[in-house]
RNA sequence: GGCUUGGUAGCUCAGUUGGUUAGAGCACUCGGUUCAUACCCGAGUUGUCGGCAGUUCGAGUCUGCCCCAAGCCA
């Protein structure tokens, strides 16, 4: 662990309340509470803090829509959070919500000692700004003199704004990361933000005229303006810590800051590693130790999207999975810093491996021996052998890297770790053979063989505690190990933690073997895709179990009519065959092509298309292609398109959609 | 378009400062064992290490170019 010993700061990113909870939110705050688990279980001091980001434009919207005010609708919406975190066993110190008094007035306080300071400077801001979508554009971002995002006229607005002077704290922030070399991880993220920082970097606006946006923290000198999200987002890793720039050092703070572990998305790295760093050095202070950023988990191999509905939802994972299984899964699937997919089939799998079968058989194995042949009792360690020896050594090894690596977050590694050494302990058995030695008659040795077993599920379900709790804690009790309180980790890498004589109450295994996935998740699997095979496949890592279950599917749920369109929702789009006439690339992208197509009009239409990596222009001209006519004109790269051209295919084209027979250009397609 | 990171067994990935027969887990095949949750243990199969060229006694590992994917920036 980076800093100090005795204690431990992490923080996760404040969700912005105006999601749902998914996945991705699920996965930052359980690897934050696994280390934290951890080092607290280490007998350290951990503070861990989470919360959610209420400001901002959206929030407000979406109030307005319901027609109930903001500050009520965050409090509706925060609720989904706090649930999620309950149902996940997130024990968090500290939950923060950027509403609350603690954090605004902080905010306030910042921004006036930053003006004080001459950090904050007024200036101008003029551009073209459209009201129904709320936000400025350039001059080039027009279409027809309109909003290219509804259509809708635009006005030449005069703004004031406040600025921040982040590029006064560039040359500082470069040197950081120069001396820090462990600042930004992984690698790749943290050369992502040098190149970044290659360039010059501007000044941050953070104001917004509260006229256009009020739903945010007014500057305390002049209420016309609220603070910039993200300004007011940020601090709060300082704010719940009790942090103020003028007062008294809170005792919180002066213990935690710097943070020891800051987990981001990888999405939001710029904003914590260029804006948040340069805040606080403008304040005075120094960023945190580490800031990681994690990827992004897909679906069955699809992207997360909500059009897709594929949003998957924890507490379906929670009920069908079980807690603790879902919380290994996430950190032991990916390594914690890459992209990865969520399957479900995938996690069957892997649970029926580690845990099942190597984990929980060890166990039960064991126990199942101890009670045949030894009265359920734990047997003395007797003398020890050059295997037991092998095993003690592997312990220690096993133990230490799990540690190292877990406090590192590589999760992945810990537990290959520890896996080792579970994987030895069922050879153990192979090599010993236990049954041969109760056939023998040597039932010392037999005890001291089984005891070896159970000491390593024992070292196992110790360590696991702060990712499985609930597991870790029923693989203690068949040790006959009880407590409410995680067990301590002392002498936690030696074989010889049980007590002679205790004894072994009677269980059942604590990893069922699962032989088929959940009903309601199968149910599930087999709507999305709508059948069409487009959702990866479910049995790819499917182990069919050799007495295969009977498969006794369940019919598909009713489809929920949301999904469905009518025949007036399908006539609204406009489809007619058009033929290329003229086929060029794009001149500012590479993978667009740019196509004069004839649809029956008097002049050609223009139509941009994203097919250049699958087809050579030249080789287009004279296809006669479906177009979809009555599509809004939209800029692609600085070139108007007229219509869209149809596809198949998704991200990757796969072939252009054409007539079997000649038709005029300009037919109607329906 | 600029920059970054990847492209290694059917799948997911590891491969330290270039050095002997390229690894792990899962899957698959065969064998063993029988305590156990049809599990466990062992053995084995599969790789032009994205392509081409180069440096070197020797390259998955270095250099150049190219192809593909992802990402950051504009």
């Amino acid at each position: 662990m980076a800093g100090s010993a005795d204690r431990y700061y992490v923080t996760t990113p404040i969700y912005y309340v105006n999601d749902k909870p998914h996945l991705g939110h699920a996965y930052t705050t359980v690897a934050a509470d696994v280390v934290s688990r951890w080092h607290r279980m280490n007998g350290r001091s951990v503070h861990f803090l989470t919360g959610v980001d209420e400001h901002g434009q959206k929030v407000l919207q979406a109030a307005d829509k319901k027609g109930i005010s903001p500050q009520q609708h965050v409090d509706e919406m925060v609720q989904p959070y706090q649930r999620l975190w309950q149902a996940l066993g997130i024990r968090y110190d500290d939950f923060i919500r950027t509403t609350e008094p603690r954090h605004e007035r902080v905010v306030q306080a910042v921004l006036q000692k930053l003006k004080d300071q001459g950090d904050l400077y007024e200036d101008v801001y003029e551009g073209w700004y459209s009201t129904s979508a709320e936000r400025f554009w350039t001059e080039k971002d027009l279409v027809d003199g309109k909003c290219p995002d509804t259509g809708q006229p635009v006005e030449w607005v005069r703004e004031t704004n406040w600025f921040f002077r982040m590029g006064k704290y560039a040359d500082q922030l470069r040197d950081w990361l120069d001396r820090h070399p462990d600042f930004v991880q992984p690698e790749s993220r943290r050369n992502e933000v040098l190149g970044y920082l290659k360039k010059d970097v501007g000044d941050l606006c953070i104001s917004r005229p509260a006229s256009r946006m009020s739903w945010g923290i007014p500057f305390p000198w002049d209420d016309q303006f609220v603070t910039y999200v993200w300004f007011d987002a940020l601090l709060n890793y300082i704010t719940a810590l009790g942090y103020h720039p003028d007062g008294p050092t809170s005792e919180l703070f002066a213990k935690y800051w710097p943070a020891d572990h800051q987990l981001v998305g990888k999405d939001i790295l710029t904003t914590h590693s260029v804006y948040w760093s340069t805040m606080l050095f403008a304040l005075g202070l120094t960023p945190a130790r580490c800031l990681y950023a994690h990827g992004w988990w897909t679906v069955e191999g699809q992207k997360m999207s909500k059009s897709l509905g594929n949003v998957v939802d924890p507490h379906l994972l929670i009920d069908e999975y079980g807690v603790d299984t879902f919380r290994y899964h996430l950190l032991r699937e990916i390594s914690f810093g890459s992209d990865g997919d969520f399957s479900h089939s995938a996690l069957m799998a892997r649970y029926n491996a580690d845990l099942a079968n190597d984990l929980g058989n060890l166990l039960h194995r064991a126990v199942s021996m101890s009670h045949k042949w030894l009265g359920g009792e734990v047997r003395a360690l007797g003398e020890t052998t050059a295997a037991d020896e092998a095993l003690d050594v592997l312990c220690t090894r096993a133990a230490g890297t799990y540690t190292a690596e877990l406090e590192a977050l590589h999760f992945d590694r810990a537990f290959d770790a520890l896996w080792e050494l579970i994987g030895a302990g069922n050879k153990y058995i192979d090599t010993q053979e236990p049954w041969a030695l109760n056939r023998n008659g040597d039932h010392a040795r037999l005890g001291a063989v089984l005891r070896r077993c159970l000491e390593i599920v024992r070292v196992a379900a110790l360590l696991l505690q702060p990712v499985m709790p609930g597991k870790a804690q029923a693989l203690l009790a068949q040790l006959g190990l009880t407590g409410d309180a995680p067990l301590p980790l002392h002498r936690v890498d030696g074989l010889d933690g049980l007590t002679e004589g205790a004894v072994l109450p009677p269980g059942d295994p604590v990893f069922p073997r699962m032989m088929e996935l959940p009903a309601r998740v199968q149910q599930l699997l087999d709507g999305v895709g709508g059948g069409k095979g487009t959702a990866a496949p479910a049995d790819k890592l499917d182990r069919k179990p050799k007495p295969p279950p009977a498969p006794k599917k369940e019919p598909p749920v009713a489809e929920d009519s949301k999904d469905l369109i009518s025949i007036d929702d399908f006539a609204k789009v406009e489809l007619k065959t058009g033929r290329i006439l003229e086929a060029a690339p794009h001149p500012d992208a590479d993978r667009l092509l740019v196509f004069k197509v004839d649809v029956g009009e008097e002049t050609p239409r223009t139509i941009v298309a994203g097919i250049a990596s699958r087809f050579e222009p030249e080789t287009l001209i004279g296809q006669t292609v479906i177009v979809v006519a009555n599509l809004k004109p939209a800029k692609l790269r600085g070139v108007e398109s007229q219509g869209m051209m149809l596809a198949a295919g998704g991200k990757q084209v796969k072939g252009l959609c054409t007539v079997t027979e000649p038709v005029l250009p300009g037919t109607p397609v329906r």
